[in-house]
DNA sequence: GATGAATGAGTTTTCATTCAT
DNA sequence: GATGAATGAAAACTCATTCAT
């Protein structure tokens, strides 16, 4: 049966997020990977053959989960929509960073990678349209202002998951607060 | 005597800023900077006695303008000082990128890197009491919403100055409408 | 598994050992040493950590066998086990050189440095207590002489060891005659 | 007239002396040496063309205070001359350490080193004939023992400088000392 | 499959020496 | 003469990746 797996490839790729979230881009190494998991660092090898398609693997399955999340959003009520999908970023809000990075990504040094990096710009994609949609959608009602230039007024909603949660409120409270804020700003 | 120098030690700062930006802490070589600069990689050594120095130079130089501007606001009327203080970290926000880094640098290899994270910590912690002080008044002279916790209101505040100007406006019309977006809220 | 080493730890430590003597401290580098092992130089990192770790490692290995013979010395008579622990030093007269650097060595550089260090410390104070022990009781026996100050008389034996062979007389010979002088004099 | 000398020649070479003795041939530095002198580092290159030079320089003149010192030793008496010269030696003690690296130094950089390193040597000749004749009329003379080899007895001789004068004795004192205990040997 | 060992390319840093004012 | 600036060669170390058991 040969050896057992001293650890699964998900536990690889979660430790490959929190060093990616730990030390950016380019403070991931192998060896620091490594070093966080049992086993030879050789071993990793067996499962990626570089660098970069970890990281790239790492970061497909982080956006994946984002559009499963954000793909179940009820979209009927688009401001509730907004609401809700605030709520999936902020609770995914280290992907925002995470994929911020795709781009050093050098593409190519394997097919893998370039796919990889492929299937993540389409997933941004499809979350822009449809930010895109419920934002059309929400100044159609009439529930949004419009002297404020439409991409100002997503550029603050979409910046908000990276505001510092301070003092550790539960992530729906949070993301209900930060939501709150935003419509109505912060005055009394 | 001597020759003439090939770079100031100012543009030396400069590029060294430009590359932190574009590469992270992490991405930044003594080599890469050289390549951004004429002469010779040893040259820089003659100047800084390594890596961390460099960098700590670099972002102490920065919030040292910060910190300029930022006295210099006119702290009359809290929310108009709000306001101008927006705007100074809107213009100058690479600022927090910047030192979002400041703690991965190692001061133990000289005393220059310590004493100029040292300053680097004061700096940061002045800014924050003047923050702290113009919040304190503004919701002592009821301008501000009750309902909302201070730290929210200061996290979100803060934040915004990380929201990308997508239309590259000009920067004291895009913090203006940062702030009011801030104040008034995105309803209508 | 893996594959099989190159050279051995011991070689690689002897090598060392051969380097320190004929180049002295400062001009022991790791190239040099690569250089007269088969193989890459950065294989060398994989066994220590940087260079002061090898030095260090190799005199410790240097004073434990020289502790390891000089305990053997019988010592119920003193002068005779004098006699022995001269041909022990003689014997690895190399010690006394190579362990003269010492001192320079860099502890801070990481702790396996520090530890090596201090155990060469102690095992150094361990062989003063021996001969100071020897010596009093040759003393106390009325073996030596007692207008010349017990400090001089110590010195002078010591550094007998350091006398060049330039016959290339057997060691056991070689140790012999050196006794024979320091006891006797030269005078007919 | 030009701008005045920061520091005479003498100057400089008594602090290579002292640096080298310090930290070994291959420790000393142009860099060090400028750091324990006024004025830059690009200026000791008006006087010596090269390291090499400046170490060579200061080797030959202390072998030249050496030789001044032996040949006004009187001969008459062999025996109280050895002890003279052993003063001398000790007096001067460091050379034989200093003098140890010369053949490290690389003759080839220049004429002025070959030419200086040639002097050493003929120098070192002259005080080896000189030990050789002395202890050739001591032993016609019937002062030493005939059953010891002449190499033995003259190495022990001259090793007796490097015996550490840890009392800190005047250095005729130690001398003396130093002649008693090689001649009378340490029996009781 | 797993892994210890090996390695070459890349980075940081130092230093002797030359250049230009 | 003196010197600040520049530089290339060399050393120390790191790390991704491959090899062989």
């Amino acid at each position: 049966m040969g050896r057992k797996k001293a650890y699964t490839e998900s536990e690889l790729l979660d430790m490959t997020k929190k060093l990616l979230l730990e030390h950016g881009y380019e403070g991931f190494h192998v060896k620091l990977l490594s070093q966080h998991l049992i086993g030879a660092r050789s071993t990793i090898y067996q499962y990626y053959a570089n660098k970069e398609e970890i990281v790239a693997a790492c970061m497909k399955r982080v956006i994946i989960k984002v559009i499963e999340k954000a793909s179940a959003v009820d979209e009927s009520n688009p401001m509730v929509a907004l609401q809700q999908l605030l709520q999936v970023y902020v609770e995914e809000s280290e992907f925002h960073q995470l994929l911020g990075d795709a781009n050093k990504i050098n593409a190519g040094v394997s097919v893998a990678v370039a796919q990889d990096l492929e299937y993540i710009e389409q997933s941004h994609e499809i979350l822009k349209v449809q930010l895109m949609r419920l934002f059309g959608r929400s100044l159609q009602e009439g529930h949004l202002r419009e002297d404020i230039p439409i991409p100002a007024l997503i550029s603050v909603f979409f910046n908000l998951v990276n505001a510092p949660n301070m003092m550790k409120l539960p992530l729906s409270k949070w993301s209900g607060l930060l939501f709150d804020m935003w419509l109505n700003g912060a005055k009394r």
